[in-house]
DNA sequence: TCTGGTTGATGT
DNA sequence: CATCAACCAGAA
């Protein structure tokens, strides 16, 4: 565009508009609003230049004054409305905007996480034939011919210019356009996909991944389906490696995989059968439980109440019962869980009271089922929404309850950009609407109960199971002892080899957990000592497949195990540690005549599996499921008497403040499976540290007990919810490079001399070197008064510096990586 | 993030 | 000297 065009297109506009654009861009872009446009307000979509791209932005405020750009750009004219309403809600905007301020996230990025889901970056024009010209006079040859040649199926421009290996063909595609040979569409938006493509390994796949020499991508795809063994969309593929499509096919015409389809259903609810309708008797605790928050709901105000209830102690009910309320009320209610697995559940209970009114929104719905659970919510056809960590984004209004079950979960936290933990925004949407928040759990996390402590937060005790049934008897088992009177390799010891024995014989059913997947821990030499590590991570490598594959569980890199060590070529290889897949084999081996099953995320990458293998244990088709943290949270089981952990001690060695915390969650959780129904639950827990405090007080299931003794420990070391973390993560191609440019803005924080923070590091990232680039970190410690200056801090480093590429910002951290 | 432009290594 | 991937800067 002349510069002269676009100086009278500037003397045109008086009206712009700021737009959020899906660039990793911690900036808003102003654009031209030209005068033939209708009204425009904040939330809608629209089309723009971005560069040489046209994207699709969301319009975050409109403004009279000429924005004032950088030197040399232009403004641009916005190219095309695409709503009539706002698609986002005014409370959406506000949120939007919270989330970018708080977790110093990317603008675009957090409108695009707002915008109806499977909204294209971009939306761009396809050609077709035009088939009633008469196309025979097209010279033969000319590249309008070439053009009409290619045209076969619809195509973008840019796609025709790919396929005749052109830079553009955007002259001679006017023409033709004008001249009427072909026609412009646009593609279509809403899309209305009813199939998702799925992969299966073949044989082929299987002495390919072995013997052959392949691409990582495709060694990446081929040990995740080797060790998933069904098929898994490639939806999931894509996401799990952060790969792209390509792959795919050359991988299925080499005939290693086989592509199929799988039809989903564009309703969720027609997965969902029966519903249970009627509301369950309260006890008197539940019922002055629910009546506090009956009063707060009906006062319309911001207020957060913790319910602490043991497992089994009647949660849900008194969720289903302030719902109601609410919705008599005319207002909406939110209800989120920790993973999409647990939705389904929840999803049938909220059916069965208000039918119609409840909308599903997770990640794992179809592309069209997830586009209409979304528009139903926004067009307010939907009032109820379960969901997943992202449902908290979803297009209500008029909200006046949020449910966030199990609130201590750490996957409430998004670990992508923009890194929000749903359960702080959920509490911050709420006091923005005015509505009442419930937190749930059995375990509540220590941030939380400490609210609760100092009166921010109401707390609601539930401290008794529903029909007084006991919490299941906990006992340790010390596996030191056990290592030395029954040999060092045991691994199921004798109290706990009895008790399944007598258990399966009683005809109960039996859990055992063990958090880690796979075969064997790690590989090693017992010439040199090395343990075999991934080549381009710097971690060790866990064996699958009865320890015929070595996988890396961070990049996905998977390779036959080697037989003679990689460092000194001897052959003296031994596997220490075991993992989920060893253990069912070994359950299987020592008990032939029962059924075992193993759910882990190998085991349950295909769509509905994880239902249908649950649906299997509670109608007692299996005896036994052996599992990682998975099998720890999920329904009644009311035959399952008995729960085996085996290694608990696995997560307390792990390089976070929390490990304790998760430790002691996790053991509780999985014990208050136990014990379900009629029949009294028993547990016992294999450790190496039976005198660890998480142990003892999971032992006890006495979670104020854990609580002050993990909060001595928060205060004595300044952790959360003593302090707040900032944790920025430095990405390169060297450790010097990452390293470098960590104690640059390490000694930028430092030299601002902020009292009461406290800068750490640099120090090696927990994952040293992932996929090849190496990373290093700073972790800030700040108090919460101090929040708003060391932001702008961060914002001015971010800002104007080169480092932001390599800046990796994550506010509220779970995970120290 | 995506794109286009530049640069430097590789190979005939 | 051509080709390509690795690197970098800019986007209103």
């Amino acid at each position: 565009m002349s510069v002269g065009i676009a100086y009278q297109l500037e003397q045109s506009f008086s009206l712009f508009a700021d737009v959020a654009i899906p660039v990793p861009l911690r900036k808003t872009f102003s654009y031209g609003i030209p005068q033939s446009f209708g009204p425009i307000e904040p939330g809608m979509r629209v089309q723009v230049r971005f560069g040489t791209r046209v994207l699709l932005g969301c319009v975050v405020s409109i403004t009279h004054e000429l924005p004032v750009l950088p030197d040399k750009a232009q403004i641009q004219p916005l190219l095309r409305i695409v709503d009539d309403e706002p698609a986002l809600t005014k409370g959406q905007l506000k949120l939007a905007r919270w989330i970018s301020d708080y977790y110093l996230a990317y603008p675009g990025i957090v409108y695009r996480s707002f915008l109806p889901p499977e909204t294209p970056l971009g939306i761009s024009a396809i050609y077709e034939r035009d088939m009633s010209k008469d196309w025979s006079n097209l010279r033969a040859r000319s590249l309008a011919r070439k053009i009409w040649d290619v045209l076969d199926r619809p195509r973008t421009a840019r796609n025709i210019a790919k396929a005749l290996g052109k830079k553009s063909v955007a002259g001679t595609l006017r023409s033709l356009l004008s001249e009427g040979f072909v026609r412009q569409k646009e593609s279509e938006n809403r899309d209305s996909v009813r199939k998702i493509r799925t992969a299966i390994i073949t044989e082929n796949g299987r002495t390919a991944l072995e013997k052959a020499k392949l691409h990582p991508t495709s060694v990446r795809i081929l040990t995740l389906l080797s060790i998933a063994s069904v098929a898994v969309p490639l939806s999931t593929i894509r996401h799990e490696l952060n790969i792209g499509s390509s792959t795919f096919l050359r991988l299925s015409k080499r005939g290693f995989i086989q592509l199929a389809y799988q039809t989903v259903l564009r309703s969720p609810w027609a997965r969902l059968k029966s519903a249970a309708k009627k509301d369950l008797n309260l006890t008197d605790v539940q019922k002055n439980v629910l009546h506090v928050i009956n009063r707060a709901i009906v006062l319309r105000k911001f207020h957060v109440a913790v319910i602490h209830g043991v497992t089994g102690s009647g949660k849900t009910e008194v969720y289903l019962r302030a719902a109601k309320t609410v919705l008599e009320q005319g207002r909406t209610v939110l209800i989120l869980v920790p993973e999409i697995a647990l939705t389904p559940h929840l999803a049938r209970l909220l059916y069965g009271r208000f039918s119609g009114r409840v909308a599903i929104l997770h990640s794992a719905l179809g592309s069209g089922e997830r586009q209409d659970e979304w528009w139903r919510i926004r067009r307010g056809q939907a009032q109820v929404v379960v969901g997943a960590r992202a449902a908290v984004l979803a297009p209500l209004e008029n909200l006046g309850l949020v449910v966030v079950d199990e609130e201590h979960e750490a996957s409430y936290k998004q670990e992508e950009s923009p890194r929000y933990n749903a359960r702080d925004v959920a509490i911050l949407r709420a006091k923005h609407e005015g509505a009442v928040v419930l937190l749930g759990s059995a375990t509540p996390s220590i941030e939380s109960y400490a609210h609760a402590e100092n009166g921010h937060y109401e707390l609601l005790e539930l401290p008794d199971r529903v029909e007084k049934r006991p919490l299941a008897a906990v006992e340790l088992v010390d596996m030191k002892t056990v290592a030395h009177e029954e040999g060092p390799e045991t691994i199921f010891s004798r109290p706990l080899r009895e008790a399944i024995e007598r258990c399966f014989s009683a005809n109960e059913q039996v859990i055992v957990l063990l958090n880690r997947r796979g075969f064997a821990g790690q590989l090693l030499c017992r010439a040199c000592g090395m343990t075999l590590t991934c080549t381009e991570c710097s971690v060790s490598l866990t064996l699958h497949r009865g320890g015929s594959l070595a996988v890396c569980h961070y990049c996905g890199l998977g390779r036959p195990t080697p037989k003679t060590c990689d460092v000194c070529n001897d052959e003296y290889l031994h596997t220490r540690g075991f993992g989920t897949e060893r253990i069912e084999s070994l359950a299987k081996e020592m008990f032939p005549e029962n059924r075992i099953a193993r759910m882990d995320r190998d085991t349950m990458r295909k769509k509905g599996s994880y239902e249908a293998l649950l649906n299997r244990f509670s109608t007692q088709k299996i005896d036994m499921l052996v599992g990682t943290q998975m099998i720890a949270k999920g329904h009644d089981f009311p035959a399952l008497t008995l729960v085996g952990v085996l290694a608990a001690d696995i997560g307390l060695g792990a390089p976070d403040f929390r490990a304790a915390e998760r430790t002691f969650q996790l053991l509780t959780q999985v014990a208050g499976r136990a014990g379900r129904g009629d029949l009294l639950g028993k547990v016992f827990i294999q450790t190496y540290t039976p005198e660890h405090y998480s142990l003892r007080f999971a032992r006890e299931q006495d979670f104020v007990g854990f609580y002050e003794e993990e909060r001595r420990f928060r205060r004595v070391l300044s952790y959360p919810p003593v302090t707040q973390l900032i944790n920025i993560l430095f990405e390169a191609k060297g450790m010097a490079e990452a390293m470098h440019n960590a104690r640059r803005v390490a000694s930028f924080l430092r030299d601002a001399r902020l009292d009461d923070v406290d800068v750490l590091g640099p120090a090696f990232a927990v994952r040293a070197k992932v996929s090849g680039r190496y990373r290093c970190q700073i972790l800030v410690k700040l108090p919460r008064y101090q929040r708003t200056k060391v932001r702008g801090y961060l914002l001015g480093v971010l800002d104007d510096s080169d480092l932001s590429r390599t800046m990796l910002v994550d506010v509220d951290p779970q995970s120290l990586s």
